[in-house]
RNA sequence: GGGGGCGUAGCUCAGUUGGUUAGAGCGCCGGCCUGUCACGCCGGAGGCCGCGGGUUCAAGUCCCGUCGCUCCCGCCA
């Protein structure tokens, strides 16, 4: 689950007054020596006439055995006090055990301490949940009320600690390339394309108000203008839309931008960029990166963000069905979809299983699913009867199936098509386990598309967004083939980065801000600062922006991202710890004036 | 905004067709214990069954509502 830790590191104890060594530290160079810790009580085992304690702290698991011929009596009597989670200070001989005694099971379990003195720092309530528990999870309410003990668990402080390296390496690593750590504002201006903003009330400008950045974007591009050539940071941003596993509305963006660069620099850039982090997280990257066009990702694997650690790719085979008579295949390729399928080996499934596949598939969004197998020249399928021996045979000849391979198709409209069983490639190499324990794969998605049809506000949107750079010529007639030089880092099937060369054509930039129905005097409000700062000697520039949280929720291997960030909230967007979001004094409220704007300011 | 799962002791969970005094493991408290490491043994305390309403002779169990946690869809330029 966890990546190694590459080098226990223990730094340096100088100017610490309660110990002269960590807990992971008491082993063989501390024979002689003696060692001062201090800690947490980990666990006790209390037999009457011998205590012995693990004492935790942020290296590890130490033991100190308290043995009254070592030890004054009224400190043995208080060493029976002593109850999980106080802390203490304790020192003592360090020994080496005898090896009946060893504890393999601990890095420091052939050592322990001779506790010859201890003080009591601090005792500890007992703890609501259990701070190491070897049966059972406490719940995720209970978990982030406390969550400064809930931090205290092995794996949790694992993924804060694996994260801070990434950052570490991340700052390492852009800063031996040149680029500076530049701060932009958290208070700034609401620019309301995109996701919903949170909003700050202003004091002193009373009816106005500051938006929390969705993201640096704007800022950094004024960075390249103003002449940094390379920028980053890693920013706090925020998006006050509903939470996911993999989403927090406010998050972590490792945030780069680059001048006078072309797709092929940003790309070779970060992924050694990228392999020099993923080093810290002892997770080994092949460079460079498989490419893979953002037209293939769909069409190989139903979704612009494949998971390419396992086969199963869609094949579509409407080709091979262009005179069929069967009524659902023959209608769905007459109105412009597609039959797909995917060949999934010679595996046996039973039929109960091939019927839940069936479900499964409709809850994905398909009308339904036809299987078979492959048997002879023809299928084993309820849908052979419905298909010629020609039209089976070229099926089987276009997924490439063998005797007894399982094929699964579906016929629809084809981002229906690819959705289905985009979704149905995840879950059965989940299920069939195709994917290699520790296995990584990461990939570029290039070749975006420019813009996307929004059906329900009958308008073009950005598909990445709107400062993104049209590859080669943009026909104003016909913007929706527009691709662009965008791309995306993929990591196991989850989209961790996304950049692209930017608009540094001020001209240009209207225009495409024309195309997404944002007419002049609107960009003037609301982008104007952009315009005109690119009419000042913009040079040509590009970036790219990581998820953090992401990043090293995968490196971690956790399910969601709560995990790898310290105070995470819930759901609902709550910090079950301090309250948050909570009610505010009506004499705040007034202070702002924004109780009588929504009455002053109908909608229009 | 919509859908699924969950809510019973401090924690993790069991609780039959609605039926008598709601259970288990861990933890906690007390006693015993000098080589344990998930220490062991003996004893004990601990419950607004999330909350509100309803059905019923009777509700942890059925119905309605509500709150919270969680996963997903929408949303996330």
């Amino acid at each position: 689950m966890q990546a190694p830790n590459p080098e226990p590191n223990f730094p340096a104890q100088r100017g610490n007054s309660y110990r002269d060594s960590w807990c992971g530290e008491v082993t063989t160079s501390k024979v002689g020596a003696g060692a001062r810790v201090a800690g947490w009580v980990h666990r006790r085992r209390d037999h009457g006439g011998l205590i012995f304690i693990d004492l935790r702290d942020r290296t590890g698991l130490v033991q100190l055995v308290f043995d009254p011929d070592e030890l004054a009596a009224e400190q043995f009597e208080a060493a029976h006090r002593l109850r999980a989670e106080d802390v203490v200070t304790a020192a003592g001989a360090v020994v080496e055990r005898e090896a009946e005694h060893v504890n393999p099971e601990l890095p420091t379990g052939a050592w322990e301490i001779r506790v010859s003195a201890f003080e009591l720092l601090s005792d500890a309530e007992t703890p609501p949940f259990a701070i190491e528990s070897w049966s059972g999870e406490a719940g995720e309410e209970a978990r982030l009320r406390h969550r400064y003990l809930d931090l205290r668990r092995q794996g949790m402080r694992e993924g804060i600690e694996l994260r801070s390296r990434l950052l570490r390496a991340m700052h390492e690593f852009l800063d031996s390339e040149g680029y500076l750590e530049i701060e932009t504002p958290v208070l700034t201006l609401s620019t309301p394309e995109g996701a919903r903003d949170f909003l700050v009330p202003s004091r002193l400008r009373q009816g106005s108000f500051y938006a929390l950045p969705q993201s640096p974007q704007l800022f950094k591009q004024l960075l390249m203008v103003a002449g940094f050539e390379r920028y980053y940071q890693i920013a706090r941003c925020f998006r006050d839309e509903d939470l996911r596993a993999d989403r927090q509305p406010d998050f972590t963006q490792l945030d780069i931008e680059m001048s006078f660069v072309e797709v092929e620099d940003v790309l070779e850039a970060n992924e050694r960029l990228i392999a020099h982090v993923l080093a810290a997280a002892g997770i080994e990257v092949t460079l460079p990166l498989p490419r893979i066009s953002h037209a293939e990702a769909l069409a190989r694997f139903g979704t612009d963000k494949p998971d390419t650690r396992f086969g199963l790719e869609l094949v579509d085979v409407s080709a091979a069905l262009a005179e069929t008579e069967f009524k659902i295949f023959a209608g769905t390729i007459a109105s412009g979809g597609a039959v797909k399928g995917i060949n999934a080996g010679k595996r046996e499934v039973p039929r109960s299983e091939l019927d839940g596949l069936i479900s499964e598939a409709q809850e994905l969004g398909a009308k339904g699913l036809v299987w078979a197998f492959r048997e002879g020249d023809g299928w084993r399928s309820p849908t052979a009867k419905f298909l010629s021996p020609q039209e089976l045979a070229r099926l089987n000849t276009a997924f490439g199936a063998e005797q007894g391979d399982l094929l699964l198709l579906v016929a629809d409209a084809v981002p229906v098509a690819n959705e289905v069983l985009g979704g149905l490639r995840k879950r059965l190499a989940e299920r069939w386990g195709l994917i290699g324990e520790g296995e990584h794969a990461l990939c570029w998605v290039l070749d975006w598309p420019l813009l996307e049809w929004n059906e329900r506000e009958r308008r073009w949107v950005a598909l990445h967004h709107p400062f993104t750079a049209p590859a080669g010529e943009l026909d104003d007639e016909d913007p929706g083939a527009a691709l662009t030089d965008a791309y995306d880092m993929v990591w196991n099937g989850s989209e961790i980065g996304g950049g692209s060369i930017r608009i540094n054509d001020p001209e240009l930039q209207r225009r495409v801000l024309a195309i997404l129905g944002i007419d002049a005097e609107e960009a003037e409000a609301r982008f104007g600062f952009l315009l005109e700062a690119l009419t000042y000697g913009a040079p040509p520039h590009g970036g790219i922006a990581y998820g953090v949280d992401r990043i090293a929720a995968l490196a971690h291997g956790s399910e969601s991202i709560r995990d790898v960030i310290a105070f995470p909230k819930t759901a609902s967007g709550g910090d079950p710890l301090t309250g948050a979001p909570a009610p505010v004094d009506a004499e705040q409220l007034r202070e702002l004036a924004i109780a009588s704007l929504a009455k002053a300011r109908p909608t229009e």
